[in-house]
DNA sequence: GCCGTATGTTGACGACGCTAACATAGGAAG
DNA sequence: CTTCCTATGTTAGCGTCGTCAACATACGGC
């Protein structure tokens, strides 16, 4: 581990570019990720990444790999807390998941994952986070309305397609019970 | 309306783009979808868009503009039609409205309404939509509430995140009711 | 029949994803 | 300690994209 400036090898830049490319997604979503911006970020040449991704695909598919990490620790959280039933609990918790970081929400639930016979990890972590919800939720069809419903409503609220929807947090409160 | 060869004015240039962008959007998705290919299917030059559309973004929405009058004569023919109570007829029409064309769908309701302020028509057309989805929906939060299932049940089969989905139009059918 | 303006074209710029060829360093083998 | 293999990073360049400025053409009102 040199000391002495930029050692011509990072040490980690693997990690440093997800998280470069995390703080794109935060700041200006899906579109705002390029390679080209991630590597400067990580004060880096514009192909530095190829030595550690396939594509930028392979880099969007390792970010919401991450996210889903991040995501089965808010449920866990939030059932572990133990305010109300569970499954209301990981509806609440889905919801302000989403509205915290609407980037790696859609990235997570989006395009990418119907792709994801390319990305054999990220669709393990997508099954079992679903799993997961649907633990005490009362059989899968009853999970799947919970979750499409929770699910829809994350979007349109991000989408900001629900009219007069005021305080997001109050309407998730009066919608989730 | 001269006849020899391509006319230097193409007549209604404007519809054609929307066309072969409506095209694209179904082949590939958003993503497929460039102003250069746009006008190479059109028959003219790469720029030539711009004489209609202030920009990419605005064909876009004018794009999703005519999804949402689409949406809204399926919504109507659905429940004209009567088969069952009008909000499951709703519901049933919204899925196959999605399934039917993916594209579509994800652009309508997608990134581009929370820009709306840039394109009042588009966030009338949305409006207008919602509102029709409210009738005979048992009061706004109901409405909501089953707004956000079918919506999200939509998303998520879209994006293949639901563990043996099998036949969507089965799941579909067990799920509304 | 003339001319203003709407419509379409050409050429160019910077940013992007990606590839190939090259440079450097860090660790294993001797 | 030296040698060399390989992982990691750089440079140069290709084709595509969105967009703009300057130019060309033709439609329609006077």
């Amino acid at each position: 581990m040199s000391t002495s400036g930029r050692p011509y090898h990072h040490g980690d830049l693997r990690a440093a570019l997800l998280d470069a490319a995390d703080a794109l997604l935060d700041e200006g979503g899906d579109g705002a990720v390029s390679l080209r911006e991630v590597a400067r970020r990580a004060g880096v040449s514009p192909t530095a990444a190829y030595r550690h991704f396939a594509d930028k695909e392979a880099l969007l598919a390792a970010l919401a790999l991450r996210g889903f990490e991040a995501f089965g620790a808010a449920m866990g959280a939030a059932v572990a807390q133990g305010a109300g039933a569970p499954h209301v609990a990981r509806g609440r918790a889905y919801l302000r998941f989403a509205l915290a970081r609407p980037g790696r929400f859609r990235l997570m639930f989006g395009p990418l994952l119907a792709r994801s016979p390319a990305h054999p990890d990220l669709l393990a972590a997508s099954r079992q986070a679903f799993t997961a919800l649907q633990a005490n939720a009362g059989g899968r069809d009853a999970a799947l309305r919970s979750w499409g419903m929770v699910h829809g409503l994350a979007h349109l609220l991000l989408d900001q397609a629900i009219p007069e929807a005021g305080e997001a947090e109050a309407l998730i409160e009066r919608l989730i019970c």
